[in-house]
DNA sequence: CGGGTGTCTTGACAGTTGTCAAGGAAAATC
DNA sequence: GATTTTCCTTGACAACTGTCAAGACACCCG
C-alpha cells in the first residue's frame, strides 16, 4: 500500500515494456553522475540532482529507495564505463614502447575529458572510509580497477619478455597515486600536469617489472 | 560594529594575556579536529564539533569568521604534527635496511593510531577538487609531505650509494598511493592490511633507486 | 468511451545546517 | 567597588536536506 515503488523495486521487471523502468533508472543515474561530479557527493542534493535532469525532484523515490540506493547504482552504473578503458592498449599495442605510449595516451585523455567523474570517484571512495554502507560497492569497483590496471602491467611485462615485479594491489596503488595527484594538479590549473603524468609514468613502468 | 571579531582576527593578537586568544583557537581546532576525523568534512556540523569541545555552539564565531576559516585553520594546525614524523627515521638510521624497517614501522603505527586524521586528510584533500577555498592550503600541504618524503627517500639513497631514480612528487605520489590504499584496506576490517603495507614498502623502496 | 494502471509533479513534513544578534557572566581596568 | 572590555551562551533566523503522501496527467486495455 505505502510500496507501490517497494513493490515494483522488488518485483521481477515487467517483461515486455519496463525496460523502460531501467532506462528511467539508468536515465537518472546519468543525470545524477554529472551533477555529482560537478558538486560531489556532500553537495549533491536530489533536488539537484532532479533539477539536471528532466524531472521534478520527487521522482527519485520512485526509481530509489534511497539517496543511498541511488549512489550505490550511480557508482555500479559508472563502473561499466571503466573496466574496458585500456582494453584497445592492450590488445593494439605490439611492442612495450607502444604499450606504454598508448597507455598514457589514455591516462591524459581520460584525466582531461572525465576529471569531474575522476573526482567524484576518489570522493566517494574517501566517503566510504566514513559511512560503511559505500564501502561494498567502493571496494568492488576498486578491485575492479586493480583488474583493469594488471591487464595493462602483465601486458607490458609480456612485451617486455620480462616478468612483473610486484603485486596487482602494489601496481594499482602506485599508478593510483601518481593519476590522482595528476588529477589534483590539473583541476588546481596547473599547466604541466598532463605532460607530468606521461613523464612520471614512462619513469615508473619500468620499474614495476624484475630485472 | 558588527565586526568584533573580525576586528579581532585583523587586528594584531593583544599583546600580553591573549596569547589565551590563540590558544583557544587551539583548543577550538583540536576539538574541530577529532569530530572531522570522526564524521568527515561534510557531516561535520559546527554544533557537534562544539558539543565535543566544552564550549557551545555559537563560540565558533568569535573565534573563526566562517566554517570554512576553521576548517582551514584546523588543516594548518594538523600540518605541523605532521611534518616531523619521521625525522627521527631519517636521523637514527645507519644503514638503508635499517631506514626501510624504521620507516616501515612508522607507517603502520601512524596508520594505525591515526587512522581518523589520515582518512579526515584524504577527504579534505578530495574536497579541495571541488571547493577553491581548500586548496591554497591543501596543496601547501601536500608539499610539505611530499618533502618530508623526500627527505626520507633521499637518506634512504645516501645509505645505499645509490642515486634516486625519480622526482620528489613522483616519489610521494607512489608512497601516498599504497599508504592510500593500505588505510582503507586497515579500515574496512582487513586484517592483513598492515602487514601489506610493510611487505609493499619494502618492495617499493628498492625501485625508487637508481640502478 | 470510461476505468485502471503506470508515471510523474506538487506540496508538505521534520530535521539539520551555518549564521548571527542579544544578552549574561566574568575578568580586567581604573 | 564601578565600569568597561572580553568572553561565552542562548535562542532565533532562513535556507536547505531526505522523505513521502496526495493527487494530476497520460496512456492502454477492455
Amino acid at each position: 500500500m505505502t510500496t507501490s515503488t517497494a513493490q515494483r523495486a522488488a518485483r521481477a521487471p515487467r517483461r515486455a515494456p519496463s525496460e523502460k523502468y531501467d532506462e528511467r533508472r539508468n536515465q537518472l543515474a546519468e543525470s545524477a553522475l554529472q551533477t555529482l561530479g560537478e558538486l560531489g557527493y556532500a553537495r549533491a542534493s536530489l533536488r539537484e540532482i532532479a533539477n539536471n535532469s528532466e524531472f521534478s525532484h520527487g521522482v527519485v523515490h520512485y526509481y530509489f529507495k534511497d539517496k543511498l540506493e541511488l549512489i550505490v547504482y550511480c557508482v555500479r552504473y559508472y563502473k561499466a564505463q571503466c573496466v574496458t578503458r585500456y582494453d584497445s592498449v592492450v590488445a593494439d599495442s605490439t611492442s612495450p614502447e607502444g604499450l606504454l605510449d598508448a597507455f598514457a595516451a589514455k591516462l591524459v585523455e581520460t584525466l582531461q575529458d572525465e576529471a569531474p567523474m575522476h573526482r567524484l570517484w576518489y570522493d566517494l571512495r574517501t566517503q566510504s572510509m566514513f559511512e560503511q554502507p559505500l564501502r561494498e560497492a567502493v571496494t568492488m569497483i576498486d578491485k575492479t580497477l586493480e583488474g583493469m590496471i594488471w591487464r595493462v602491467v602483465s601486458r607490458y611485462a609480456e612485451l617486455s619478455g620480462r616478468p612483473v615485479a610486484m603485486t596487482p594491489a602494489a601496481a594499482y596503488g602506485v599508478l593510483d597515486g601518481v593519476f590522482q595527484q595528476a588529477l589534483l594538479a590539473h583541476i588546481s590549473g596547473s599547466p604541466t600536469a598532463l605532460e607530468d603524468l606521461v613523464a612520471q609514468v614512462h619513469g615508473l613502468m619500468p620499474l614495476v617489472l624484475a630485472a
